[in-house]
RNA sequence: GCCGGUAUCGUCUAGGGGUUAGGACACGUGGUUCUCAGCCACGGAACCGGGGUUCGAAUCCCCGUACCGGUACCA
């Protein structure tokens, strides 16, 4: 079994193709098969390098690698589209010499005007076949006199073409309906239905996993199949992926390439597992599977047939779940990049790193994405007693009870211990402060969490304490801005407080 | 216009001639917690419309409607 992706390099890797992607990697995977990646970039003026690099790039943090491709070569190469231009010269000139195909001198205003003429009449919009009846040799004294001609495929009237597809079943076209498609443009480069079977043919791929936007290609591409004497291979179209408007997912949805999630924050693993099941289903209840049980189970046959929509939510679901099982040490690493936009540090060394990785109990399962992470960490790098106690709702902690006697008691507790580096020293301190101030519940730990982080909500005290205290004996060269101390906190804002 | 395709909760979907039409996300309510989040429990929520076949249709067939794709010397 041999399947392919096939991307033009013109953008980032969409969400939308990338599913294609993975589902022929599942396909192949599961199969034991091979996975081959090839780059269509005969639109030279819309490929770029740098396109390719970034979807090559993007393929591999999704985990999806490749057997063979045009980075490490292959059987079958080469594996870029502009590589292979000999080889489509070859066929057409084979087409040409058995009289399957044509020299056509149309012009586009000619073409237009017949399109715009069976439009009037209702008829379907199709190559005309002016240049079908043309003997060769007017042909060639055309060409030869510098007349610029595309070729075209003959063809062949009054037929149906029926292929079953593996998503959709028995799919039937009449050629009347299709006309003499463009093989050759007239500056030489080989359209694409045309690149596809030479490479597909000689590629030996066995399956086609590819968007629905493709089915109309089909019937073409399997004439072609047939002229060259290629044995054509299984075809599956996937229906697109959509946006909550139910219009093709696109820009103006929000995010849309591989390459913007993962800035964001979402983890490879959340996005493919929740990829293969937009249209895709295991067939039971268990929606978060892991990577090689997704390959086992996946089949093209339980794939569906209708259009899926995008939804953020459930990713965002899926990645707070993702994030909850990720390691620790990985996870410190991916939040560090956001922590370092947030101003929070620069480049943390092995002790810093160590720090961070311990931190990420506070952040996994209360976010969504990494992107959050520096928000949900902005009161360990962040704090100033008097901008807090300006802001309402942390003033209004102290407008009943006795919060300040809490703060009172905790600032006096704290001048006495020790840092406060684990959970336990944390709760033999709350311990003291309880009885100092005859509070509990609430009213005891509310005023202990403004006056040591600034903030009315955020991680459990228990976590967040202790990360305060392990973060201020830091060593500055750790790469990160200096975290105060819990002892500093709460004397700084029981003055700000006695001041106020 | 012409050709092709699709239609189950808001969303992803399971199922499929007789079911209380199942699950997940989201949403609502309650519980837990110092807070937010989480977690647990509970709840509301669907077979596009019309004909036909059949004892019986959400399921099969036809029509309609809506939506999607194609209709290129784009890929």
């Amino acid at each position: 079994m041999r399947l392919r992706f096939a991307p033009s390099p013109t953008g980032r890797l969409h969400v939308g193709n990338a599913r294609t992607a993975l589902f022929n990697w599942l396909l192949a995977r599961g199969h034991g098969g091979t996975f081959i990646l090839r780059i269509e970039d005969t639109d030279a003026e819309r490929s770029t390098p740098a396109s390719e690099a970034g979807i090559l790039d993007d393929l591999r943090w999704l985990g999806l690698d490749w057997d063979e491709g045009p980075d490490i070569g292959g059987p079958h190469g080469p594996y870029r589209q502009s590589e292979r231009l000999a080889l489509y010269a070859a066929h057409a000139d084979r087409l040409l010499a058995t009289g399957q195909a044509y020299y056509c001198f149309c012009t586009a205003e000619e073409l237009e005007r017949d399109r715009a003429r069976q439009l009037a009449h209702q008829l379907p919009t199709k190559y005309a076949g002016r240049c079908r009846q043309l003997l060769p040799d007017d042909a060639q004294r055309r060409r030869a006199a510098g007349e610029p001609a595309a070729i075209r495929f003959k063809v062949p009237h009054g037929r149906e073409v029926v292929f079953d597809d593996r998503v959709r079943g028995r799919v039937a076209w009449h050629t009347d309906v299709i006309g003499d498609f463009v093989l050759v443009r007239s500056e030489g480069r080989p359209a694409y239905n045309f690149a596809v079977v030479v490479d597909d043919g000689l590629m030996g791929v066995t399956d086609v996993i590819r968007g629905e936007d493709h089915v109309s290609n089909t019937p073409r591409q399997l004439l072609l199949y047939e002229a060259l004497g290629y044995v054509p291979p299984r075809f599956a179209h996937l229906a697109l992926v959509m946006g909550p408007d139910h219009a093709p997912l696109s820009k103006r949805h929000g995010a849309t390439s591989v390459g913007e999630f993962r800035a964001r924050g979402y983890l490879p693993e959340a996005l493919r597992n929740y990829l293969a099941l937009v249209g895709w289903s295991p067939g039971h209840d268990d929606e978060l599977l892991p990577v090689d049980e997704l390959a086992r189970r996946f089949s093209v046959d339980a794939v569906s047939k209708s259009a899926g929509v995008f939804d953020v939510a459930k990713l965002d679901w899926m990645n707070r779940t993702y994030m909850k099982q990720a390691d620790p040490a990985r996870l410190g690493a991916l939040m560090t990049p956001h922590l370092r936009d947030a101003g929070y540090l620069t480049a943390p060394d092995e002790e810093g790193a160590a720090f961070l990785a311990s931190l990420t109990p506070m952040v996994a399962g209360a976010v969504d994405r990494l992107e959050e992470a520096p928000a949900r960490l902005r009161f360990l790098f962040v704090f100033d007693a008097a901008a807090a106690l300006a802001r309402e709702d942390v003033a209004a902690e102290f407008g009943h009870g006795d919060a300040r006697g809490v703060v009172a008691a905790l600032a006096e507790a704290l001048e006495t211990a020790g840092p406060l580096t684990d959970r336990d020293a944390y709760r033999a301190l709350v311990a003291r402060v309880k009885e100092a101030s005859g509070q509990k519940g609430r009213a005891l730990f509310h005023p202990i969490r403004v006056a040591l982080t600034g903030e009315t909500g955020g991680p459990e005290l228990d976590l967040a304490a202790p990360a305060i205290d392990r973060g201020a004996a830091l060593a500055p060269s750790s790469g990160l801005v200096p975290i105060r101390s819990c002892r500093h906190r709460a004397r700084a804002f029981a003055s700000a407080l006695a001041r106020g």
